[in-house]
RNA sequence: GCCCCCGUAGCUCAGGGGAUAGAGCAACUGCCUUCUAAGCAGUGGGCCACAGGUUCGAAUCCUGUCGGGGGCGCCA
């Protein structure tokens, strides 16, 4: 919109001056436009005569001078730019017609919920692999911070026109002494429930959820399992186990607001041969040597510090082989973007899964990994210990008794991935009115509520384009006008970048706009009809934005508070 | 020992080459006979951890130091 265009009169604006012998002949980079902090700055800035000064050896005050001069003179662009000034070091400021927030307007008007959609991701298909805990407890408060990056940034893949799919890659291997823990656990609260004497491992599992479970096969399937032969029926309950804590995360999820098209089981790998395959593979293109009985991936060819195993001189593959054979079956599958968000716990497999996916012969750019720091609960202050086995975790379907899904999927989101993120449940709790998430929503059902009022006075919103919006010049107006017309370029920004965080900041930044408006400018007025027709069609545009952003987050619009 | 993240207002954090560094919370002062006061306006509050370097320009990039959090496996 705006934006390009101005960047694409800069570039005309370059190239004539070159043409004329005015600027000595230089590659024209991409010309960066953007929103000064500073409002006296104008509408848009470039600091492009800066950046190239030197290449062009003009001082770059005189080559904003230079540009300056020809995009006030060339003409074209004179209905949307008022006037070019050239300030500070060399900064091109431009001062736009109302003009341009007025078609943003009706753009909004005309596009609604999928305005801030666009084609910025056209052709990528992209997988998004996020969670992925094992399947031996219910979500935790670190993963689900998992979940909310993940399924934002999908939500925002797919406003910028990306084929979208999401993964949970369930750690199910057989051989996975977690998991063989948690099924002996089960196995103890199973005959225990049974009154039988039973004696919980000291690395069992202390959870109360695993009491559940027993008390639900229990109830399912009585004492069934009493005389059944040990080895045999630790292999049964740790399937149960496992079967049992997948439908709870899979619930728990659902109930947050996210949802999988895939749970892609990493023994599927196994068992289809995949995993083989890839060692196989790896062992034809030259990337894996036998040391100690055990098979390694020649990963510090491709940039780790260290070779990796795959496979165990027991024979039995490692995490990293299913990786790679995971990945692999990514890209076969047709994706060309591989985004993969993971726990703090986790960085150190970066460089070697991008190792495994350069070594099979796949482009390691495409992939891009995720690794969002920890959450840390405190109560009251004190930091909560927290320990999956021992039990006293915090589960996500907790954390969302405690303060509601809005709540939480919002605060899980407000810090960037490379933040540690401190949640305090007392502070939750006991304040929960004062959360930012609030702040957002009043101003959503505000804006309701002033429709329906409208509604019921009289006072129709009319068609944008027939609507006189030059009637709009309050500085709140404005404000809130410039905020609405940098929602698609946000979505890209937060998308692209891979910082859905952005979102949290551009809610805030929204709903304060508005409310500002909202106390500055009476937008039903007896005596004016066509500045309150003007000022309806801001509000219900600012209601769309606000609609579409909440949307992204996977926040509720509450039209009534 | 090696690796990752962080250090910005009293607190929790945005900003991650650009102009006068921001928000929420907390504190204080105002503003509801009129569209939701879960709101708005104002005041106070900062050596952007520290030291070098790169740059026309550094909170931002690089090096180092200090402080905090987390991670290192033929576990998953």
């Amino acid at each position: 919109m705006a934006k390009e265009r101005i960047a694409e009169a800069v570039k005309n604006a370059l190239e004539s001056a070159m043409r004329d012998g005015e600027v000595r002949r230089i590659a024209v980079p991409v010309i960066e436009v953007e929103v000064p902090r500073n409002r006296e700055h104008g509408d848009f800035s470039t600091n492009i005569a800066m950046t190239l000064a030197r290449e062009a050896q003009i001082p770059p005050r005189q080559l904003a001078e230079v540009l300056a001069a020809r995009l006030q003179s060339d003409g074209a662009p004179t209905r949307l730019i008022q006037k070019v000034d050239v300030a500070g070091p060399g900064f091109i400021n431009f001062h736009l017609s109302p003009s341009w927030l007025h078609d943003t307007l009706v753009e909004i008007e005309r596009r609604g919920d999928s305005y801030g959609s666009s084609d910025a991701a056209k052709g990528v298909k992209a997988l998004l692999e996020f969670v992925s805990a094992n399947p031996n407890g219910p979500i935790t408060v670190g993963s689900a911070r998992g979940g909310v990056i993940g399924d934002t940034l999908a939500r925002l893949y797919e406003l910028m026109g990306a084929e979208v799919a999401r993964e949970y890659y369930i750690n199910d291997a057989a051989n996975s002494t977690q998991m063989i823990n948690f099924g002996k656990s089960l196995v103890v609260r199973y005959l225990q429930e049974l009154g039988v004497e039973a004696q919980m491992p000291e690395d069992g599992y202390q959870g109360a959820y695993v009491t559940d479970i027993a008390r639900k096969i229990v109830a399912r399937d009585g004492d069934r399992y009493l005389d059944m032969q040990e080895d045999e029926r630790l292999t049964l309950f740790t399937r149960m186990a496992e079967e049992e804590m997948i439908a709870t995360q899979k619930a728990d999820l659902a109930a947050f607001g996210i949802e999988f098209d895939r749970w892609f089981s990493e023994r599927s790998l196994h068992e289809s041969g995949k995993v083989a395959a890839a060692i196989e593979k790896l062992k034809e293109r030259g990337c894996a040597y036998e040391k100690d009985g055990a098979l390694w991936l020649k990963s510090t060819d491709f940039g780790d510090d260290k070779d990796r195993a795959l496979l165990r001189s027991n024979g039995a593959p490692t995490y990293i082989a299913a990786d790679a054979a995971y990945h692999a079956d990514k890209f076969d599958r047709g994706f060309n973007r591989l985004i993969n968000v993971w726990g703090p716990d986790h960085h150190g497999y970066i460089a070697r899964t991008k190792a495994a996916v350069a070594a099979l012969g796949y482009p390691a750019e495409a992939l891009d990994i995720i690794i969002y720091q920890a959450v840390r609960l405190f109560s009251g202050g004190e930091l909560v210990m927290m320990s999956k086995r021992a039990g006293d975790v915090i589960s996500l379907a907790e954390l969302m008794q405690e303060v509601g899904r809005d709540a939480a999927r919002f605060f899980l989101l407000m810090r960037s991935h490379d933040s540690q993120l401190d949640f305090d449940l007392e502070l939750a709790r006991s304040q929960s009115d004062e959360n930012p998430v609030y702040y957002v929503q009043y101003a959503h059902a505000r804006i309701c509520s002033l429709l329906r009022n409208a509604d019921e006075k009289g006072f129709a919103v009319p068609p944008a384009e027939a609507a006189k919006l030059e009637l709009l010049t309050h500085p709140s107006e404005i404000e809130l006008m410039k905020k609405l017309a940098d929602w698609p370029d946000e979505v890209v920004r937060a998308g692209l970048e891979h910082e859905p965080h952005r979102l949290a900041a551009f809610a805030m930044d929204t709903a304060r706009l508005f409310h500002k408006f909202y106390t500055d400018c009476r937008v039903m007025d007896e005596a004016d009809r066509e500045l309150s027709g003007a000022r309806l069609v801001l509000v219900r545009s600012c209601r769309t934005v606000l609609g579409n952003l909440l949307r992204t987050m996977g926040v509720t619009a509450p039209e009534r508070m």
